[in-house]
DNA sequence: TGTACATCAGTGAACGCGCGTTCACTGATGTAC
DNA sequence: TGTACATCAGTGAACGCGCGTTCACTGATGTAC
């Protein structure tokens, strides 16, 4: 008798908080930051745009919540590439890996890097992904060069991320040179930071 | 008796797009990119919303108008900067330029590099400012390394596109090493990848 | 030099839209006895 | 095992808002004669 309720009208939804922040995934991989939207994340989730309420503050945080879960993955998986090899070799994976990241999830990647930055404060869990991220480059950056950590790891930092918010952005797209393949592309840079040429002058 | 007009109702206004993107930029830089809406332009240059439409097609015209403005600026100030010393202190110069120009133009930055530059071909004096600043780089790293100018304009390129993002979005606020000022850290990046230390392994 | 008239560049009212947020509500669930 | 009741997690109507854009209009300007 109780089989075959008809529509099962999400009343006590089980994890509506994990099933917006999916669909906020998933509408942000088709429309985009700017088509990220409190409605547009509850009618994806086949909810009444007044129920995320039970679960985030307000839509900011709901976006910074997004943004946190981004920043997790992408930290791990630069921490996948920081074991691999020597630490020349893991900090070639990591700028590889950073920026096949923002590659594969564009939209993701403009978010984690927006206006949210300047507000951790605001948002402990989003601040603490943002760094954990960033531990992992000055981890390895340090077994690599311990003296001069910092400024490798920034560097690398502005290369990986330079050249993958060029990228994702369109900047490259009618450029009179060719710019091959983006993480390939991305470690051959990294490598030229590590073991440059001589200087031609 | 035709002095003392008292308020001049600005009924030909004599160059009402100039004001609009005048106003455009002041509004950009005081309230940042989301803050620039086409109302808000036509308020701050005191005249009625619907007044732009006799100067820009909407308000993706009027920002692409704007944004194009900010690449020749851009440019000019790489232009300069690419004709003080030798192509190895041009390259430097540079990479400095651009970066303390984002320094001091945040929300421009962040219009130059948004949206806009997937649609190019919607917006072709935006697209040719946009190419006219990346020449600049291009000749000359062309001049630095002939054999492989594209890929070192390209690095060069994106180690100084990624600090100035990082640094203008706030992501360098709450890390646990210290970052330098920004266009002088900038040079020592950019000179970091011309002239490298041996590597360490 | 005056005058009729076309054109230009403004105005302001109105349109529909989707948004974030609030609110009183109600159905489902869990717990105390 | 049943029942009363508190709590939780939804609903849907409503709020005010500012936006981009369109429209008929009108005042100012320039030009032909």
């Amino acid at each position: 008798m109780t089989t075959h309720r008809p529509p099962p009208r999400p009343y006590h939804h089980g994890n509506l908080r994990k099933a917006l922040l999916d669909a906020a995934d998933a509408l942000l991989a088709e429309h985009g930051v700017q088509g990220l939207t409190l409605r547009e994340v509850a009618r994806a989730a086949r909810v009444s745009h007044a129920a995320p309420y039970h679960h985030f503050e307000g839509l900011d945080d709901l976006l910074a919540a997004v943004a946190a879960r981004s920043f997790d993955q992408l930290g791990t998986a630069m921490g996948r590439a920081a074991q691999n090899g020597d630490a020349h070799e893991a900090l070639l994976g990591i700028c590889e890996a950073y920026v096949a990241h923002a590659c594969a999830h564009p939209a993701q990647f403009r978010l984690m890097f927006g206006p949210l930055l300047a507000r951790q404060a605001d948002f402990p869990d989003y601040a603490r992904a943002a760094q954990a991220a960033f531990a992992q480059l000055l981890t390895t950056a340090e077994r690599f060069a311990p003296g001069e950590a910092a400024a490798l790891a920034l560097s690398g930092w502005s290369l990986a991320h330079g050249f993958a918010a060029l990228a994702i952005d369109g900047a490259f797209e009618r450029l009179p040179v060719p710019v091959p393949a983006e993480a390939a592309f991305a470690r051959q840079l990294a490598g030229w930071l590590l073991t440059p040429r001589a200087p031609s002058r």
